[in-house]
RNA sequence: GUGGACGUGCCGGAGCGGUCAAACGGGCUGGGCUUAGGACCCAGUGGCUUAGUGCCUACGCAGGUUCAAACCCUGCCGUCCACACCA
């Protein structure tokens, strides 16, 4: 059978709309507010994004059936250089980005004309909603869409600084930003968003160790300072080009690249000369901190793009050093090459786990490494690295930091320096990095940064306070982000440069940081309808404007009224969902501008993460695959099937593997599920008695699915949906159930539990003219959960089962004759004296109480544990509730029925209690003897 | 480094102290249907078995708590993730 999907899509989506099912006004029903957090104009959405948002599309469906008025509205976070990034990349006629929009649908006429960043969002804002989101089904209130770069956001986000200003969570300060040298700041980070190159690289903090040499300083970058202790000299580079600049009065010596680098940090970097290495060599200089004079040494490993591009040698506990030490050691030519007598003894400083005096050495000597070249001294010096700063101590010559852990010694010996001014600090990137342009990227100093106050202690307190009482999935987030909120310190909000973004009020050479700017953006959703509707004009945006709205403060216009009124309903926010990626960034901040802005009524009250979809064996990315274009995507395997996929395949806060052939078998799945339904329809036909069955097994699905819900059991809920009710139905069809009417009444109930995650199938196979989407979730009626229902089907499985495992042994083909011999388990009491407790409770630790307090159970003694474990078996085996026997027999014999028709033979019934099979048969169960 | 998560059958993944040789899918094997393939339907899929759903061995490794542990505790090994102008 074939389903045409795709035709099924359009036509509801198109019913929806005409419905207008999205829509979320103010009413007196209870309501429910959920969003996910805005995509940007990165590209387009893959087969990952897709997840989290579909959940949002399930969740929301969900709450829309218990009655809810929901609010669902999406929107663009166009922010930032992703726009511009794109543009260029078009501008520039990137084959790659080019061959990515035409696989990923977009005209051959448009494609020209994204080289602004503003067509790029342009682009996208229709894009997103028109072929992804609607064409995935969801029901969002479209009249609220809105963009970060539109000028009424602008405007929003104004107000919001205002408030953060005014409440003093904004504070200036000197920030050492990564910043292109031409473009200015940049975001350095593995996706690469504004660099060519090097998204892997770390800003470091280096001591920057003043030597004193002469009039003039040597500097050399460490990244530590604590091991000033264990100096014993200093390596420079012969082949590097030294230079001596002027900073702040004094005359310092580094490689050129590390004084080009420094005048991005350093006011008035004064190049004075270039140094002839020469001169250097095999003179000394006081060492800082131990004022000890040390020696000058040559050594290649010295890299004049890393630091300042001279080190100082501390061979205890650094193997470069170590072994660098050694070459120069055992090299006699070099050494009169510049006059030199080197005879250094290792100075033990550190006493780190494992290691002796002179980690160092032990490591080199350990590993085998002889030469500076060998590639395995990388992984020593992080070893010892590692081993030193977790577990080292500082020795007894390290003056006052003797007995200090390396971790704390390490700030305070940079601290102390620094005040003396015998260090300062120096900023490097790890690895080289580009900016888009070509130009190298270095840190910047910046002196007038602004921050957000994240760090301040009331603020943190009061959300910590509020993450409490909040719902958030999955609860391991919920405990560790106390801990989040107390490490997140203050943030920088606002970079200079020409990005997209909102001007910040008070200062406008400012653009409002693309994180900062996503924070509050819930609470726009409510004006955001006006402004598109035309209610409100950009200029009514105003400070007192919002200040009524959000805040309730001020008298306000009478126009404004229905807009407070709509913020008052619908605010707070009830979840908003997000991504892992947004666990240490964006929830945060989002959490903490809210608390600190809103009243606390107005405070967010749930938080849902949700995992990746992973490539296989890799991360999904653009050029890896795995990153389907989902247009095709949905035209391969259905919108709902993915949507399914999505639900089933895994828990939502675990990362999942897009895989092909999965997905498949979930389309395949619901065309199961599609042609049995049918095949359903097609019955009309008397009652019988496997339809209390049925209608029993429905209901308490039901139940169990509105547990799970309660806490967003996507999973579960799909689990039941589409495997187990399907699997029931099959059982029931198998076992001649036609009833017309209760037929009917599943499926009905099936198709309301199918709209959440696949709401167009579940629409198509709705014979009335109602929408399923509109439609109310079904109710649970306990008086029509039957457990003697289950328990008869469970004895007539038991009793297949037997009569195939007795034919089998007994090598028939097909036997002539069954007996069932109906064993007395029904009313099988175990030990007499359990009898009461067993019907009183199905707790399987309540009996075992009563159990171990039971005298006249104690002679079994030490084989108690065997005992109770065969009674448990027994109690899961009786079959709920005691009967008669008359009952049983009538169960027996529609067993009978059933199985004479299954195997094609006859099957007769015993009663003789006496006979050897039905005593031999298990409590509950028959006995069967085949002739 | 800091913080977090995870490790179950051929595979994906349930289970979160007793109804567990382990849901549900997939794969594989056998049977049915069919001209054939696909789809669909049925059965089997740790080992041994005196056949009684009985015994044994299993849920990363090693211990511990308990009448009882895949599930709780401790240590170890391994995998993955987030860490601040990327949203």
């Amino acid at each position: 059978m074939t389903v045409n999907w795709v035709e099924i899509q359009d036509k509801w989506q198109k019913k929806w709309a005409d419905a207008k099912l999205g829509v979320a006004t103010v009413s007196d029903k209870s309501k429910f507010f959920m969003i996910f957090a805005y995509p940007g104009p990165s590209g387009y959405p893959h087969v990952g994004h897709m997840r989290g948002y579909s959940y949002t599309d399930m969740i929301t469906r969900y709450e829309r059936m218990q009655g809810k008025e929901v609010l669902f509205p999406l929107g663009m976070h166009a922010s930032g250089n992703l726009a511009s990034g794109f543009a260029n990349k078009i501008k520039n006629k990137d084959e790659q980005w080019i061959t990515y929009l035409r696989t990923n649908g977009c005209p051959e006429e448009t494609i020209p004309t994204l080289i602004t960043p503003e067509a790029v969002i342009e682009y996208f804002n229709e894009v997103y909603v028109e072929d992804y989101f609607k064409k995935f089904g969801f029901l969002c209130d479209w009249d609220r869409y809105t963009c970060t770069t539109w000028k009424d956001y602008e405007k929003f986000i104004q107000w919001q600084f205002l408030k953060l200003q005014q409440k003093d969570l904004l504070v200036q300060k000197p920030y050492f930003a990564t910043a292109c040298v031409v473009h200015g700041p940049v975001a350095v980070d593995p996706s690469e968003t504004d660099i060519s190159k090097g998204g892997k690289a770390e800003k470091q903090e280096y001591t920057l160790l003043k030597f004193k040499f002469g009039h003039d300083y040597l500097v050399a970058a460490t990244l530590r300072p604590e091991t000033i202790y264990g100096q014993t000299n200093l390596w420079v580079n012969p082949l590097v080009k030294y230079v001596k600049v002027e900073v702040e009065g004094q005359n310092w010596i580094m490689s050129e690249q590390a004084a080009e680098k420094l005048k991005y940090q350093k006011d008035d970097v004064i190049l004075k000369e270039g140094i002839n290495v020469k001169d250097l060599i095999g003179k000394t200089a006081i060492a800082p901190g131990i004022d000890k004079e040390i020696p000058i040494f040559p050594a290649s490993f010295v890299d004049a793009d890393m630091g300042s591009g001279i080190v100082t040698c501390v061979p205890s506990d650094a193997p470069y050093d170590y072994i660098a030490l050694k070459t120069l050691e055992e090299n006699q030519t070099l050494q009169s090459q510049y006059g030199l007598n080197v005879n250094v003894k290792l100075i033990p400083i550190i006493e780190s786990k494992g290691y002796g005096e002179f980690p160092a050495q032990e490591i080199v000597q350990k590993m085998n490494i002889t030469s500076l070249e060998d590639p395995k001294l990388k992984d020593a010096t992080a070893e010892i690295y590692k081993v030193g700063h977790h577990s080292g101590i500082m020795r007894a010559n390290c003056g006052i930091y003797a007995g200090k852990r390396v971790e704390e010694a390490k700030e305070l010996v940079k601290q102390d320096l620094i005040k003396k001014h015998k260090a300062d600090v120096f900023y490097d990137l790890s690895e080289e990095v580009m900016c888009r342009c070509g130009e190298p990227v270095v840190i910047k100093r910046i002196d007038d940064q602004w921050f957000i106050k994240y760090s301040n202690q009331e603020l943190t307190d009061k959300t910590k306070e509020h993450v409490a009482s909040m719902n958030i999935y999955p609860k391991e987030y919920k405990e560790n982000l106390p801990g989040i909120l107390d490490w997140f310190q203050d943030r920088a909000c606002v970079r200079l440069g020409n990005w997209q973004g909102s001007k910040l009020p008070f200062d406008d050479k400012w653009i409002v940081e693309p994180i900062a700017d996503s924070t509050l953006y819930p609470v726009f959703y409510i004006i955001s309808k006006f402004t598109k509707n035309g209610t409100l004009k950009v200029n009514d945006l105003t400070e007192e404007f919002f200040d009524y709205v959000f805040l309730g403060e001020g008298k306000g216009k009478k126009a404004w009224k229905p807009i407070k009124e709509e913020f008052d309903y619908f605010y707070p926010l009830d979840i908003n969902l997000g991504g892992k990626e947004h666990k240490t960034v964006h929830f945060p901040v989002f959490l903490m501008n809210h608390v600190g802005i809103l009243r606390k009524e107005d405070w967010p009250q749930g938080i849902f993460i949700n995992n990746w979809v992973t490539g296989k064996g890799s991360k999904i990315s653009k050029s890896k695959g795995g990153a389907e274009p989902i247009p095709q995507a949905m035209e391969k395997y259905g919108v709902d099937a993915m949507r399914l996929y999505y639900a089933h395949i895994g828990s939502p806060h675990a990362d999942v593997v897009w895989d092909e052939p999965v997905v498949l078998n979930y389309k395949n799945q619901l065309e199961k599920i599609y042609g049995l339904v049918e095949k359903l329809n097609e019955s009309n036909g008397e009652a019988k008695l496997i339809d209390q069955w049925l209608i029993s097994r429905m209901y308490k699905h039901l139940q169990q699915i509105n547990d799970s819900m309660k806490e967003y059991s996507l999973r579960e809920l799909a689990s039941i949906v589409y495997f187990t009710i399907h699997e029931d139905l099959r059982w029931y069809v198998r076992r001649g159930g036609v009833n017309k009417e209760v037929i009917h009444e599943v499926v009905s109930m099936w198709l309301r539990l199918m709209n959440p995650i696949t709401p167009h199938l579940s629409e198509e196979l709705n014979p009335s003219k109602d929408l399923i989407s509109s439609s109310s979730w079904p109710q649970v009626n306990e008086s029509k959960i039957n457990p003697n229902a289950e328990a008869g089907e469970e004895l007539i499985k038991t009793a297949m089962d037997g009569m195939r495992n007795v034919m089998k042994l007994a090598k028939l083909e097909k036997p002539s004759t069954f007996t069932l011999f109906v064993s007395d388990g029904w009313r099988y009491t175990l030990f007499g004296i359990l009898a009461e407790k067993i019907n009183e409770t199905r707790n399987v630790g309540d009996i075992m109480k009563t159990v171990l307090a039971h005298e006249s159970l104690k002679e079994h003694g030490k084989d108690v544990s065997r005992i109770v474990q065969s009674i448990l078996k027994d109690v899961s085996r009786l079959p709920y509730v005691v009967t008669s026997r008359e009952e049983e027999l009538a169960v027996v014999k529609e067993a009978q029925n059933f199985l004479s028709q299954e195997f094609d033979c006859i099957v007769k019934i015993s009663e003789d209690l006496n006979h050897e099979k039905a005593k031999s048969a298990t409590p509950g169960k028959v006995g069967i003897l085949v002739e």
